[in-house]
RNA sequence: GCCCGGAUGGUGGAAUGGUAGACACGCAGGACUUAAAAUCCUGUGACCAUUGCGGUUGUGCGGGUUCAAGUCCCGCUCCGGGUACCA
């Protein structure tokens, strides 16, 4: 029978849509449950990418084969619909992002259902939805009034905060919003004056101008609200062992969080009555630290700056204002800096050393000063060289080029090894460590300094506050009050959703504020008093809804509760994530910080949300440049003979990958291949392209590689005179049972491609022996189910069988039928194959030998000399050694 | 810059330290056809040899460990992702 596609997607999506196949089961009482989750989309206006398929096929094929395999299943789908391209929409339509969101998901609904996916509908959510987000202002609400306890390293309701009996009045409340894991600071943000917007960091180009209009950006100072993610740090770090996810993403968390061991050390500064406090994580180099760098927007800088350096230290702050963190600490740029005028005194021997101030220095890293140590840390000798500072080696360098050591002694080079420490000693002050190796020096230095006061042991992360707000329309409204008198209340939970103002205009406020502000109505609030108070005008970040958006798929319809209790209990964690890897640090950070202060708070169940993480690799696509560089559209190029010609001009093109843009119009449309090809092929595609984690380009052609073994598959098995009854043919038996094994280990690990390489191997094997049993034809429909469930479902009825296969058993294999009498041993000498011979697999090593030795083919290749050493490892390979 | 990942035929890729190139695309030849498409069959890393047997070489580059390295270790090159307001 002719494998009409079409017709059979159609029947079976229908199907399965009717009688709601995929439905969540309501039964909370089997022990094998599988939460399977994709990161949900953004449901952009250009619909659905072929890269999107991708994941989703993935995660419904793990789905389809749980559900044989008799789990319960959750596997659901919705729409991250906050964003900026909807809002920059409506600013220059007038178009309510909410309708252009409503159409947006539609289309992506609607080619998600064409795909074949089993996803349990009934549970669909979105984010701009405000019977969602209510939850995500509820949520907000929970950790505005949750406080991080040190001692017990857990998040605890304010309630329970222990506020020292002398603050009142506003002190108290300074106090207690100082422990919150919410609270409002000053942030700095990119400024465009010309759009009056502020722009994303990727908006900003690296000549600090603004992408969109050209014009430079600044930095601005905005009231922000922030998160307090940097107290959960070291539980985020922690919690990271417990994870079955790729190692890389795992070291990439690791990294971000950035924990590293060290003290923060007081320097006195000479002449002022003031401290200046440095994080380092080598206090053990005091001895090395020949000058002082600080941040240019540290507080202390104005203070510590003599008068006669005013000048250069106030330009060069202005010209720091223009760039971004990334230039300022790039390595391979110029470093700069000014002299403050100004001295600090080194703790360890009383020295006195400048102070300069660099944009090297962050504020936000440590306390915004370093000591600056140029012998033994290359920015610091970079620093130091350029302006002529003192650098003095401490460590006795490990090298045997005598040149070489003589150059680093004398602090011509720079020496970033471990050594034992010299010139680290001080009569004065009474410290010596000369002599002592790393550990020893760091654990002595700091126990001097701390016995002296002059500093404490210190751990640091790199981890920043989360900045939560954005000055947007669309986003999740603060559920936030800003009173007249300055005090600052949230909603009650039941007041919960605060929805979003219908607007004219979305363009932001004058001052840089949220188009929130231009709704006089919505603003403006009085209370009971008599009071006047305006909203909060910022919105939350996109991030806001997809950091629990998890947890509200077990429960999407519940108006009481966040989610039931025990279905929470039931389904949590998630037990596969699949989703784009460059969610690799900031979602997956966020939305695992968002779960434990939820389950400190007694909401959730476990302490992470997502236990098996994969990141599916990106599609690309070919696209052609000419010799200049210039690219040339796919319609306009020409092949012949592996080469690319530009069809109008005649000019031999390369042939480069890149990401899908409309630029190199090498887009390819989801909805063009399942018109041609099918649902089922494009499916099967996407998995057998190469490694799911892997980044690979698309090829029209390599659709017809998998439609034609769809073809083949379905003509064979839904031909009758193919299936036979009684016994079925050995070769048959062994292929079809190592098919089951090898498409269940893959699918357990993920490894689609491998899978589907072996089907095909069963198909042609069947194809060529022209006869298979009905049996096998069941089993091998089983098999394909998960992959091509549409093709699965139209073979299974034909077959005879009543009702959809979704919930067949999996087929189990026959290890005896796999079992093999010999083994075809790789004979090679000094490692190099020369013949095979086929032996049986329990044979002894020594008969082994025996019997190769004797082989003629093994006397040529010895060419009369004796085998020095022969290795045989059963059933894998003989090898002869001969010495020369 | 920093963190993470990758590099194997003309192409996508396969290979628990054990026969490199499974499977598929493409290409070439053949069958069917008036012809084309579709389908089926055969061949296909490169080089040398060739009637046939065969041989040499080969997994980005340079070293190392091992009886044996695509796989492990050290040092590079190039490409991709992230870099905190794209999500």
């Amino acid at each position: 029978m002719d494998y009409n596609f079409h017709e059979i997607e159609k029947k079976w999506q229908k199907y399965w849509e009717d009688n709601k196949t995929f439905k969540t089961p309501e039964d909370l009482t089997n022990p094998n449950k599988c939460y399977i989750l994709d990161m949900f989309p953004y449901p952009s206006g250009a619909g659905l990418h072929v890269g999107h398929p991708e994941g989703y096929t993935a995660t419904d094929i793990f789905s389809r084969y749980k559900r044989m395999k008799g789990f319960n299943v959750l596997h659901p789908m919705g729409w991250d619909a906050f964003g900026l391209p909807a809002e920059q929409y409506a600013i220059q339509t007038g178009t309510h992002p909410s309708i252009t969101t409503k159409n947006n998901c539609d289309t992506f609904r609607r080619q998600i259902k064409e795909l074949g996916l089993s996803y349990d509908w009934d549970k669909e959510i979105n984010t701009t939805d405000p019977k969602y987000f209510k939850w995500t202002q509820w949520i907000f609400i929970r950790l505005y009034n949750t406080w991080f306890d040190d001692k017990l390293q857990k998040g605890r309701p304010v309630s329970e905060l222990h506020i020292p009996k002398e603050l009142t009045g506003s002190d108290k409340t300074k106090y207690i919003d100082s422990k919150r894991l919410a609270y409002y600071a000053n942030a700095q943000v990119w400024w465009c004056p010309s759009c009056r917007i502020v722009c994303a960091n990727e908006e900003v180009l690296t000549d600090g101008s603004h992408e969109k209009c050209g014009n430079r950006v600044e930095k601005k100072n905005l009231k922000q609200w922030m998160l307090r993610i940097q107290l959960y740090a070291e539980r985020l770090l922690k919690g990271i062992d417990s994870l079955e996810w790729p190692e890389g993403i795992k070291d990439m968390q690791r990294n971000w969080i950035g924990r590293s061991t060290g003290a923060e050390v007081d320097f006195k500064i000479d002449g002022l009555n003031e401290n200046l406090r440095v994080f380092t994580t080598r206090p053990d180099t005091l001895f090395g630290a020949t000058y002082m760098v600080i941040a240019p927007e540290h507080p202390l800088t104005g203070i510590i700056t003599t008068d006669d350096h005013k000048n250069s230290v106030n330009d060069y702050i202005k010209a720091t204002s223009l760039k971004s963190d990334l230039d300022r600490t790039d390595l391979a740029k110029d470093k700069t800096g000014v002299f403050t005028g100004r001295y600090a005194v080194n703790p360890v021997n009383k020295k006195l050393i400048p102070i300069w101030v660099a944009d090297y220095v962050l504020t936000g890293y440590g306390t915004g000063a370093i000591m600056a140590v140029p012998a033994h840390d290359n920015r610091d000798f970079e620093f130091a060289l350029k302006f002529k500072l003192p650098i003095v080696c401490i460590q006795d360098p490990d090298v045997s080029d005598h040149d070489q050591k003589k150059r680093i002694l004398e602090g011509k080079e720079c020496w970033t090894e471990d050594g034992k420490y010299i010139n680290s000693s001080d009569k004065l002050t009474g410290i010596d460590i000369n002599g002592l190796n790393k550990e020893a020096g760091i654990a002595q230095i700091t126990s001097w300094l701390e016995a002296g006061n002059l500093g404490t042991a210190k751990i640091n992360y790199k981890l920043r506050d989360w900045l939560f707000s954005r000055q947007r329309y669309w986003g999740e409204p603060f559920p936030v009050i800003h009173w007249e008198d300055g005090e600052i209340t949230l909603m009650n939970d039941n007041e919960l959703p605060l929805e979003l103002p219908k607007l004219e205009k979305y363009l932001p406020g004058e001052s840089g504020e949220s188009p929130l502000s231009n709704s006089d109505e919505w603003l403006n609030v009085t209370d009971k008093n008599g009071r006047k108070g305006r909203r909060e005008t910022n919105t939350m970040p996109q991030w806001a809804g997809s950091c629990w958006y998890y947890l509200r798929f077990i429960d999407p319809k519940n108006d009481e509760v966040i989610f039931d209790v025990a279905k929470e209990k039931y389904w949590m964690p998630v037990d596969l994530y699949i989703g784009g890897a460059e969610h690799a640090v900031l979602h997956l950070l966020y939305s695992r910080f968002w779960h434990k202060v939820l389950s400190d708070l007694g909401i959730v169940s476990t302490d992470e949300p997502y236990r098996r993480l994969f990141n599916q690799g990106m599609i690309l696509a070919f696209a052609y440049e000419t010799e200049s560089g210039s690219k040339v559209s796919g319609d306009l190029v020409e092949e012949r003979e592996n080469k690319y010609f530009h069809k109008e001009t005649g000019a031999e093109l390369r042939q480069i990958v890149a990401k899908m843009s409309k630029s190199l119009k090498n887009v390819v449309n989801p909805d063009d291949v399942t018109s041609k090809y099918g649902a089922d092929s494009l499916r099967l595609y996407e998995m057998f392209m190469g490694p799911l984690d892997v980044t690979k380009p698309w090829d029209d052609k390599g659709v017809k590689g998998v439609f034609g073994f769809l073809g083949r598959a379905f003509r064979f098995m839904s031909s009758p005179e193919n299936i036979t009854s009684g016994a079925e043919d050995p070769e048959i038996l062994k292929s079809l049972h190592y098919t089951i094994k090898k498409a269940e280990g893959d699918i357990e690990t993920l490894r689609f491609n491998t899978a589907i390489s072996q089907m095909m191997i069963f198909i042609n094997l069947a194809n060529k022996k022209g006869k298979v049993t009905l049996e096998t034809a069941n089993t091998f429909t089983k098999v394909l189910a998960p992959f091509a469930p549409h093709a699965a479902e139209e073979l299974w009825s034909l077959l005879g069988n009543k009702n959809s296969l979704a919930y067949e058993p999996w087929p189990l294999f026959n290890e005896e039928y796999l079992k093999e009498d010999n083994f075809d041993y790789p004979v090679s000498f000094n490692g190099k194959t020369r013949y095979n011979i086929s032996l049986p697999v329990n044979m002894l090593k020594e008969e082994i030998i025996k019997i190769v030795l004797a082989d003629e083919r093994s006397q040529k290749w010895l060419g009369g000399n004796t085998p020095s050493n022969i290795i045989v490892v059963p059933c894998r390979i003989v090898n002869i050694v001969i010495k020369n």
